[in-house]
DNA sequence: TGAAATGTTGGGGCG
DNA sequence: ACGCCCCAACATTTC
């Protein structure tokens, strides 16, 4: 008996290791594939623009592979897939499962109304290495330390399972003639001002392209990631962020790959890295007001100063410190920012500026492309403190120092502010008034003090 | 996945 | 030769 299944797709636009869609392979199936535009939670701009990108080659993929169409809808999950399973006679829905409170709850819903129905819902995790609900500590709760975190996860990392591979055929479910939207009706590009008119250049977005930054981050810059990765002028990280959200490529399939370097110093380095983005959806698991609420509570009175000017001469790149200026010029014209600077910048805005970390997170939201909701609300948190496992708060970075050790030779800087890349490389790490470039926006040694103050008080 | 303040040590200049 | 001081350089403590 032939079997019709929706393929509904979310941050899984890939065709190997697609958990869901080898499932949906799998014996008499008849596939529609579906991607819906439904905003739980609002997608960022510059995530739009990468968004918009993976669609376009994930419908290509499709189409070469398997002349399949991707139908795409905007709107209620619920209302759409409903629609559509009953116009085409749908048995099973099939997904892998995402992670984000908001998307956990619509989803629950959502399988038990189409079971309900009497359909097959069967969903997948694909974007994990370890599920939340599987790893808990001995007292049978959950992990608030990274390291515990990660020292349980990494003994049961052997019995990950392999990266599945790209289904040869499938069988389509027709789509009747001009069935769903054109992508351009998402409306996911940017119009005027089109800031992304060069990005294409920036960015090569496939799920082919994925593994080539992963090989080519493995072949060329692994043996070299416990230094190389501090350094923002030098391109030693592996870039695969925005793939990762997107599932342009999966955990699984980065950690199969980097086995061949199995107890190098980077390659254990790396995956904490990738252990550091399961640690932060297992915190938003565990603990779903991540994005809003301070994980440490007596981060409730803390006397945020909030100022508006502050804020704008931090998001333009214009605080008078190069080092932070370069990190928030690359992140508005680039949409990423390297993580050595994104610690600082946000260290800067939470101590220095005394500015409150949910600011700084949507700003970050809005003009990253690897925007992730766990990644970004719990790092956030961590810089500023009132996380789980934070950094505590004396931890105050001095811009000027780590612009010293950072980027020695001032590259990076002389790269995102032009206006000072004149100064030798002593100079350039300081603030200077030139011309349109302005001076510094406070006294480090002062404003340091005063987050010390107030920190101490309410810790 | 800090930085600054404070403490300690030891070499060298000097009377 | 010796004690004294200065001050890097490093170590420890504190925030």
């Amino acid at each position: 008996m032939i079997k019709k299944t929706i393929i509904w797709l979310k941050n899984d636009l890939r065709l190997s290791d697609n958990r869901a869609l080898s499932h949906a392979c799998k014996g008499n199936n008849k596939i529609l594939f579906l991607y819906i535009l439904d905003e739980t939670p609002a997608i960022g701009a510059a995530s739009k623009w990468f968004l918009y990108k993976a669609l376009k080659s994930f419908k290509e993929d499709i189409k070469q592979k398997y002349n399949a169409d991707l139908l795409i809808k905007s709107g209620n999950s619920k209302d759409i897939i409903d629609q559509i399973a009953k116009k085409y006679d749908i048995d099973s829905i099939v997904y892998n499962r995402v992670y984000e409170p908001d998307a956990i709850k619509r989803d629950a819903k959502i399988k038990e109304y189409f079971q309900q129905m009497n359909l097959e819902v069967k969903t997948f995790n694909s974007s994990l290495l370890f599920e939340p609900s599987k790893i808990k500590n001995l007292s049978g709760s959950y992990f608030k330390v990274f390291t515990p975190f990660w020292k349980k996860c990494l003994t049961q990392i052997s019995n990950i399972d392999a990266p599945h591979k790209i289904p040869k055929s499938l069988e389509l479910i027709k789509l009747e003639q001009n069935e769903g939207l054109n992508l351009q009706d998402l409306n996911l590009l940017p119009q005027s001002p089109n800031w992304a008119k060069n990005w294409d250049s920036l960015y090569k977005v496939s799920e082919e392209e994925a593994h080539n930054l992963a090989e080519d981050f493995m072949n060329n810059r692994m043996l070299n990631y416990v230094e190389g990765r501090d350094f923002p002028a030098t391109n030693n990280t592996s870039f695969l962020s925005p793939y990762l959200h997107f599932g342009l490529i999966s955990p699984k399939q980065i950690y199969f790959k980097s086995m061949i370097f199995s107890g190098n110093a980077g390659l254990n380095h790396f995956l904490s890295e990738i252990g550091w983005r399961e640690f932060s959806y297992y915190l938003l698991y565990y603990f779903p007001d991540l994005p809003q609420k301070n994980f440490k509570s007596k981060f409730d009175s803390f006397p945020w100063e909030n100022n508006k000017e502050d804020l704008e001469k931090w998001q333009k790149g214009m605080t008078g410190f190069p080092f932070i200026d370069a990190g928030m010029r690359q992140l508005w014209n680039t949409g990423w920012m390297h993580n050595r600077v994104r610690m600082v910048v946000a260290s800067f805005l939470t101590k220095n500026l005394l500015i409150d970390w949910r600011i700084g997170e949507r700003w970050f939201w809005d003009c990253l492309v690897d925007s992730d909701l766990a990644a970004n609300s719990a790092s956030w948190q961590w810089v500023a403190g009132s996380g789980a496992d934070a950094a505590p708060y004396f931890r105050i970075f001095n811009p000027i120092t780590q612009s010293q050790k950072f980027d020695p030779k001032g590259e990076y800087i002389r790269k995102w502010v032009p206006e000072i890349a004149h100064l030798s490389d002593k100079e350039i790490h300081y603030p200077v008034h030139r011309d349109e470039y302005p001076e510094a926006m406070v006294d480090l040694k002062f404003s340091r003090n005063r987050a010390l103050a107030i920190y101490k008080k309410i810790s």
